[in-house]
This record gives C-alpha cells, structure tokens and sequence, in this order.
DNA sequence: TATATTTGCATCGTGAACGATATAAATAAC
DNA sequence: GTTATTTATATCGTTCACGATGCAAATATA
C-alpha cells in the first residue's frame, strides 16, 4: 500500500543521496587543500572567467547571495581569493582569484578524473554519461522556472 | 583549455543543482505542515516500518546518526515522533510515530504527484525514470562502497 | 568473573543552504 | 532635483551534514 511513499520510488532521495555520496568522494582530495565542495565550485566559476562580482558566481551557481557571501568570505580569509568594491558600480564586490586561488588549478589537477572513475560502473560509462546529462540538466531547467 | 574543469562538465554539480532545487520544490508543500524535507524522508522510512531504532533508520537513509539525531529530536519537539529506550538493548532508541506522525500520510497525498509532475520534461517521463533510477542507483552503489 | 572491545547514540564544532530582513548605491519616476 | 523603486550585498536565525569525540550498554576475550 501507498506505492507512492515508497522511498524507492522517490527521485529526489536517489539525487540527494547520490549528490551526498558524490561530494563525500571529493572531500579527502578537497580537504588535503583546505578546500570544500562548494568552495571548488567557486573555484570551477572562477577559473572559467575571473573577477566576477557575487552575483554573477552565485547566478552560475544557482544559489543565493546569502549562501555565497560567507562562503567568499572564508575563501578571503584562506587567501584563495580576494574581494573588492567595484569601480564603476559601488554596490558590487568582484571577486579575485589570489595566486594561490590560481595555483590550486594545477594541484587538484587530478581530481575531476579521480571522482569521474569513482563512479564509473556498469550503468554509468562514458557512452551513457551524456544521455544522463540531458536528463539532469532538463530537470535543473524545469526546476528552475 | 581545462575542459574537465569546466562546470559544464561536472557530473557532481548536476546532482547537487538538481537535489536543491527538487528538495526546494518540496519546500511550501512540506513547510505548510511544519516539515522540513529530511523530515519527510524520515516519516518516508517510519511509514514503511514504525518503531525503528536511530541507527536503522540512519542506515536506510545513507546518513550518520550525528544528523539523525538532532533531527529527531525536532521532530519529537513537535510531536510528530516519540523517543523511546529499547527494552532488549537499552542502547537503542526506538523511534514511533505518534498519532500526529501517522495522520500526516494523509495531509500529504498529494505530495509525491505534485512533485513527480513538477519535473517532467521532453527527456524525464514515466517511461525514461526507471533508466536514470538505475544509473542513479548504480552511482549510489557504487560511492557505499 | 574481570577486562577489553564493540556498538548505539549523543555532543560539539564548522560549513553550508536558505528564508527573512537590512542597508547602501544605483536607477526610475515624479 | 527630490522621492520612490530596484539592485547588490550582507546579516541573522534555523536546519541540516558530517568529522571528531565521548559515554554507557552490550558483547567478546582472557
């Protein structure tokens, strides 16, 4: 009965828990750099393009200033970034990569590769990894409004 | 250059985007009851099986007794759960639903439908779900160890 | 039976997430 | 040009996650 509060039928517990466990796998490789998960991410932004203003990195990031700001902060504190007002718009603080924020690149630079094979099994290969791709990023749109 | 850096290509931040934000959909539907979404997975694992110790029900859900815990204690707070030592193994605390606990199957019907409509789209449909619970799962497997 | 180890749960500290709210700068409206 | 509104960040409070540690009950070992 009631099929439908079956927790294995549940997407989100499955997207929960995998995101869960997939982060852990990044922990030891992140932490042996002082780093967390959500700290890399703005690493990844960063690296893409950098001095950006908070907004911009928390808009990549789909996440709220207010998750963002502290995060920067600690960043700031550890030296891997600086943060400034912005020249032509006050309200604004565009965030820097240090020389140690830029340097971090090339220390994690076996890390993607690391948890990419972590999670290659039967089901989940480099064929197949696209096709999951779509299906994620559709749901992240949906989601998204 | 750095393509395995960009974000674009990061499994993990799919999984993260898409566990937030499906978690935050859930968020008005299980807030107008005075639940939080972890909340919600623990009365998914109650309902299935009532009278469970911490330690099982951390297990069904992947996760450490140290965030159980405290989140069971809110819930006994509110009433929706009683805490109670086990009589065979005074370690244990056996957690029951109250009567409060158990109407909540019913105030929550819609719940699953609700949020299971919300993300489907051109490639997640009943036909494509039980593809990605199967990579999801191998994933998840596959990170337990 | 006394001692050692394991097990189940709890406590503590840190870092996210995020709703709600505040503040100052920029922009729009009047 | 003054006032109103919007925008960019920041602050605050609550609830997870989770590593590290503590403690008492149960079990294994000597």
């Amino acid at each position: 009965m009631e099929e439908k509060f079956k927790l294995d039928n549940q997407l989100c517990f499955r997207l929960y828990t995998a995101s869960r466990l997939l982060t852990q796998a990044y922990h030891p490789l992140l932490g042996e750099h002082g780093l967390t998960y959500p700290q890399y991410l703005v690493l990844l932004v960063l690296w893409e393009k950098d001095a950006q203003p908070v907004n911009d990195i928390a808009k990549r990031l789909l996440l709220e200033t207010n998750t963002v700001t502290p995060l920067l902060k600690r960043m700031e504190a550890e030296g891997i970034v600086t943060r400034s007002k912005g020249k032509e718009d006050a309200r604004q603080m565009i965030v820097k990569l240090t020389k140690k924020g830029r340097d971090l690149q090339k220390k994690l630079t076996d890390v993607p590769e690391t948890v990419g094979n972590a999670v290659l099994c039967e089901s989940v290969t480099p064929e197949t990894v696209p096709g999951l791709f779509v299906m994620l990023d559709d749901i992240i749109n949906q989601l998204e409004q």
